[in-house]
DNA sequence: TATTGTTATACTCTATAACTATA
DNA sequence: TATAGTTATAGAGTATAACAATA
């Protein structure tokens, strides 16, 4: 009983109104008060929402995470890049990418290759199974947005995508 | 050495011209590719923004994270609620809540109740103090907000939270 | 038998600091 | 001395399954 002291029925000083009127908006559907107009809680709202997307689409089927996945449509799009420049895009730290890098590395998907230029530095190179997996889940993106268009015009899509890229601080 | 073979610089097949132009777009911004129209790629990157904002303005100043701030606006704006309904409305399950209510009990901030209508329920209560906190921290959402407009119209604003309603399926 | 909430456990993700190698 | 990347370690966050109390 380590914690029988978490729920007490003296509870506090005012009992809040114990009746068959026990909470209020037992069923309805909750007041977002302040969060109404805080941004960042409704990104969240819908990230829950296209994350399970993700998962459905890409995630599950392919085996890859979210970053994981986006450095590879980044090394698709791009070619090369060293791990520098992914920490910077993906918003990484240093250590996370070495992690993620390994993984990928394991799986076939990418190798790293020595700078001639400066030796410190290294270039990630999709594979060949790489570059499939890729261009294979670059395919799943379409079928994956469309869903999204029960709920979002085409045009909204194209807006929402629009206003977030200003957030972002991408001009 | 562990991992002694991470990098061979005899690495692979072709040998991706490591030139001088060692790597397309050194310094130039990349290229998104296929991730251009996927909606969760541009608000994962929005969120990399409003969760810098929540931390400096909210975070930080009051010790509270993201999901411990939205469960005291929802308490503050609707009364007591049974942790079913914080569940539901946070996107949490159950043991998670369990260590949230734990640690904001510790602090003071709430009180479990037990529910005479249904035993095996609860009402979480906001204490004094976490009503405090509560209309502190809800005070300090209007001018984090406000650091938004630098990049966001007020209109573009109200849009996007709009859009990002549908999305979330809160109609 | 079903539901509310808790416990125990493990796994992923992320952050920090210390280290190696190149420059 | 500074930079690129790695290692080691620990801390948060989240998920699953088993459990207790009540209905």
């Amino acid at each position: 009983m380590a914690r029988a002291d978490r729920t007490s029925d003296l509870a506090g000083a005012e009992p809040t109104a114990d009746l068959p009127t026990d909470r209020p908006n037992e069923a309805a559907s909750l007041s977002l008060g302040p969060l109404t107009d805080v941004l960042g809680y409704h990104i969240a709202q819908a990230a829950v929402v296209t994350y399970a997307l993700f998962e459905r689409h890409i995630g599950q089927p392919h085996g890859l995470r979210k970053v994981e996945y986006s450095m590879l449509m980044l090394l698709l799009a791009n070619g090369p890049l060293s791990p520098k420049r992914l920490i910077q895009a993906l918003a990484l730290s240093a250590p996370n990418l070495t992690l993620l890098l390994d993984r990928l590395q394991e799986r076939g998907l990418i190798r790293r290759e020595r700078s001639q230029v400066d030796r410190r530095s290294q270039n990630i190179v999709l594979t060949a199974e790489g570059g499939r997996i890729a261009r294979a889940t670059a395919e799943a993106a379409a079928p994956m947005e469309r869903e999204l268009l029960d709920r979002l015009s085409r045009a909204e899509h194209a807006m929402l995508i629009e206003l977030l890229g200003k957030v972002a601080g991408r001009l």
